[in-house]
DNA sequence: AATTGTTATTTTGGATCCAAAGTAGATATC
DNA sequence: GATATCTACTTTGGATCCAAAATAACAATT
């Protein structure tokens, strides 16, 4: 039993997202099984899971084939997180924060200062922002009275791009992420400063446009400093 | 082959859906095939199937239960499905509509129209509504330019109670229908003008509001006739 | 009497076998 | 030479068998 299963659902989830197949190929069962050294069971049920998570499409009446991802679909995935983030603070400011999920959230707030603090960006860093940023989100979209918000954002987060801690790739470039976090940590303390104050439509607007700092914000970030086109 | 697994699929989605199992009941793979008159293997296919859409969930370490759901969560469903279409609208107002879309969203707003000429409605209008009301939606969704969203929006249909054509189920009482189709048509009208013209905004919001439409309307399209308390 | 350890039963995961459907290729006929 | 039909091969769906894991039940020991 164990977790086999799952384990061959996330081994074709790296592959898929390495872009061990090409774009729109076509996935044998047989093949991907023996690639795997499992038997065609584990795939077939992988496969119905990958599915549904928009990594695999039908392929006519036979087969599966590698989902196709192009630049809009990119964007649109990060719009789509930002919707669906924005709703869950909206509604989290309409009905009103508790005092220990306000404690919770100043705590990752705190967090971020404390990280940023030392005005630089260290290699081990990216983890620990990863892991308050992770926390934040998760605690905002988990407070937002049902669990159907966050199932969408986790099904939608499948598509490797669209997850909200993907943003941290780059650290060759420290100084650009560090002023990038910068940023992110104002949307976070902006996005908390609404939700206190009940203001459903700002903290909305906030979550949303946080979910660009991935997209948008990159050329922002290197005005002065490479080209000064911007 | 055939579509003897998506067969599994859709009578379990149906079964779960008319409640014929307990909310958290647990689903064994035996009992659940034998029920079906089918073997497990198409079961366990469907399961997988049924936990990434949201109708069933693991349970523990063993076996998938039937996913509880409360009032909140219904109306959650309703609010993502309204910020999702939100979205597509926007983006389809933002880009620009062409002209073969315009005629298209033009065509079925027309059959609203008609359908609601004759200031009455009928037992078989019921279905060319939801017609009319499947094409303008999926338009909308479909012109986004990315499938992202539309993928999103059809995940979250599969929660029985979220789908934008669950509208339609009171048949005794035709005349409320009525007035809540006048509504909705207006409302399909008011977002084709926001998109024609641009206005990103406002078609969002329109969008938005008009998913609401199955859960708050009800008592305000009763008022003046039953209880004239709203 | 309570807790722990062992055993038995239940249930799921994985592999293999068979059947059915689809695709491609070849042959025959027009 | 082109088209249509038939056949062979590929691939997926369904059923069954076996193994492993988890839960439950029972017993033994403290």
């Amino acid at each position: 039993m164990s977790d086999s299963d799952t384990s061959v659902v996330s081994r074709l989830r790296k592959l898929i997202g390495e872009g061990a197949f090409r774009q729109g190929e076509r996935l044998g069962e047989v093949a991907v099984a023996e690639q795997l050294g499992v038997s065609r069971t584990p795939v077939r049920l992988a496969f119905r899971t990958l599915e549904q998570e928009g990594l695999l499409q039908r392929a006519g009446k036979r087969g599966f084939r590698v989902r196709e991802f192009t630049e809009a679909d990119v964007l649109c995935a990060v719009e789509v997180r930002g919707a669906l983030e924005g709703l869950a603070a909206r509604r989290l400011a309409e009905q009103g924060m508790s005092s220990a999920l306000t404690a919770e959230l100043e705590f990752w707030i705190q967090k971020g200062r404390d990280l940023l603090a030392k005005g630089h960006l260290e290699e081990q860093d990216v983890e620990v922002w990863s892991e308050l940023n992770r926390h934040f989100h998760e605690n905002i979209v988990g407070s937002a009275g049902s669990s159907v918000i966050g199932d969408a954002i986790a099904r939608n987060n499948h598509l490797p791009f669209a997850a909200a801690d993907s943003i941290i790739i780059d650290s060759e470039a420290l100084d650009r992420e560090y002023r990038k976090l910068q940023l992110a940590q104002v949307q976070h303390e902006l996005v908390v400063q609404a939700l206190r104050h009940g203001e459903g439509a700002r903290a909305e607007m906030l979550m949303r446009e946080h979910a660009l700092i991935g997209l948008r914000y990159a050329e922002l970030l290197d005005v002065g400093r490479h080209s000064p086109s911007g």
